[in-house]
Formats: C-alpha cells, structure tokens, sequence
DNA sequence: GCCAACGTTGGC
DNA sequence: GCCAACGTTGGC
C-alpha cells in the first residue's frame, strides 16, 4: 500500500466538486506532467491520496482512496497522459495547512516542500502518519 | 502581481 | 544534443 499527494487549484476542481460526483467519485484527469504521470501509473487500487487545495488554500484537506487504476485520458489528444479514478474518503477536522507543514522540521526532506510544482507525488508512510495526527481525524 | 523553479520548444 | 527563449506552476 502507497500514499500520495493529488494537488488541484480548487477553482478548477476542489474537494467539494469530488464529493458531488456520484459515489464521490472521479476521473483525477488533466495532468500534462511527466512526472506526475509516472507517479499516477504507480498508483494500485486501494492506495490512499492526500487531496490538496493549492491557490489560496494551500492545505490538505481530507483523504481519497484510488478506485481504478490508471487509463488514458480522454481530455489528452496525443494519447499520452493518464487518469485515474478517487473517491472521497475522510474530510479532516482540521485540514494541514502547507504552513504548518513547513514550519515542522520533521517534514524538511517531504517532497512537497522540495517540488513545489510537483502535482501528484508519493507520501512517505512516515508523513502519512504523521499529518494525519495534525488533522484530527485518527486518534493514534 | 511577482518571480523562482521547472518544463518545453525550436534554431543551430 | 545544446541551450536560449519562452511558458507554466504555485508559493509568496
């Protein structure tokens, strides 16, 4: 099982808009990043995402699981980028702001503060955990 | 709105 | 294949 960091601008597509799709599910689609599509092939069903609001939010706010496994996307005319399906699972108490995040030195190697552009990328277990103690939402 | 850090494109 | 010029992302 791997965890992941899924970012979106949420004018674009937010947390909520996720939530309003049937079964709270959608196509995470309109990636036009290599490396992002490298990470989204990587993902199997059932691994778990951090869902991220850029802009003015810049902060977690909840977790998504991976529903079906990557395949092409339909908006991507040259056939070379990738989808994959998420559903909703926990919205956090208390998201985790990218502040807070920065201001931890524990978190100083996260990829997110060393990629900022990066828009899908692998969570260490460790930073899973973790942030998920600052959200509120598991008791361990 | 600016700009750093990346990515991409195209001329050579 | 290099790299200058340009484009994009996302934090500030």
């Amino acid at each position: 099982m791997k965890y992941w960091l899924l970012k979106t601008e949420p004018n674009v597509w937010s947390w909520q808009d996720n939530y309003k799709s049937k079964l709270h599910t959608a196509e995470w689609d309109g990636v036009r990043n290599y490396q992002a599509r490298n990470n989204l092939k990587k993902m199997k069903k059932n691994d778990l995402c951090f869902f991220y609001h850029t802009g003015d939010e810049k902060k977690i706010i909840g977790t998504c699981k991976v529903v079906k496994e990557y395949f092409l996307d339909k908006s991507d005319k040259d056939k070379k980028f990738v989808s994959v399906m998420i559903k909703n699972e926990k919205k956090f108490l208390q998201p985790v702001t990218l502040n807070s995040i920065k201001q931890n030195p524990f978190f100083k190697d996260f990829i997110l503060l060393k990629q900022s552009r990066l828009s899908v990328l692998n969570v260490d277990i460790k930073y899973w955990k973790k942030i998920c103690k600052m959200s509120n939402i598991y008791q361990n």
